[in-house]
DNA sequence: TTCGAGTATTCGATTCTTCGAATATCCTAG
DNA sequence: CTAGGATATTCGAAGAATCGAATACTCGAA
């Protein structure tokens, strides 16, 4: 249930991650704050554009900097939620590939466990209790 | 380092979640597999455009399907990264807000690790060894 | 075989995103 | 105050994403 009920917020959220640049961004934030002069020599973006994807990360509030004369440090602001993105987005699971017996299962199981608490819409009989294996 | 390497592939992926429609489709399959029709009737979107959606998450490999007889059974193929990401978006940590001394410790604590293992560009000095409190 | 239910794909129109160039803003040293 | 470095914002063009409508495809029952 946590993302039933905004799935827009979250939605926003994780947009603000997908972009290779915005990535590279976090990834260098995690190492530790930068500026964007910094960030200039490490990335194959210019400044301008980099100034940009910093404000989409500022709205979507990942980052925030501390100004320091003249100069903004970059740093992550939920490091934990940047941190374990990346790290989850990184990882690859293997696929699995379930076979028809497999889901008739889960929605038999499913079908059971919404009997009990009927909160459905009583409309036609969610098709799948007997499939024509 | 994970992402570090293909973050082109890591926003891809996260891009595929980036999407309201995608999100709620995500959640329902967390719950158990479900056909286009099921879904029908639990979204908020035509059929044509839970099809397309189901496109794009079946390109990131996110979700597949099993034939059932003129039906097709939707479940998800790595289960425990959706479930993960979703958790994750869901749950919101706390902004924090660092101040300028802070972020001049980690710059320092930076800074000293690179000199152990000089990896570097030999570029200008990285300013903020020092800065203008 | 034909039909119909279930699902996918194609096609435009609309909207959003992204980027570079130009420009504006802010800050500090002189 | 003024210049110059650092960063942000605006603008316009190019490309990508999204949606509904229409259409195509596929399977099994009759």
């Amino acid at each position: 249930m946590p993302v039933s009920l905004e799935p827009r917020a979250v939605a926003e959220l994780l947009k603000a991650f997908s972009h290779a640049t915005r990535l590279a961004i976090l990834q260098e934030l995690v190492a530790g704050p930068k500026c964007v002069t910094d960030m200039e020599e490490l990335l194959p973006a210019r400044q301008a554009n980099i100034s940009q994807h910093l404000a989409v990360l500022r709205h979507a509030r990942l980052v925030d900097y501390s100004q320091d004369g003249a100069v903004r440090c970059y740093y992550l602001c939920r490091p934990r939620l940047v941190r374990d993105v990346l790290e989850l987005a990184g990882r690859d699971e293997p696929v699995v590939k379930r076979t028809a017996e497999e889901i008739n299962l889960d929605k038999e199981r499913l079908a059971k466990s919404l009997e009990r608490k009927p909160r459905s819409k009583a409309g036609k009989p969610t098709r799948g209790g007997k499939a024509s294996i």
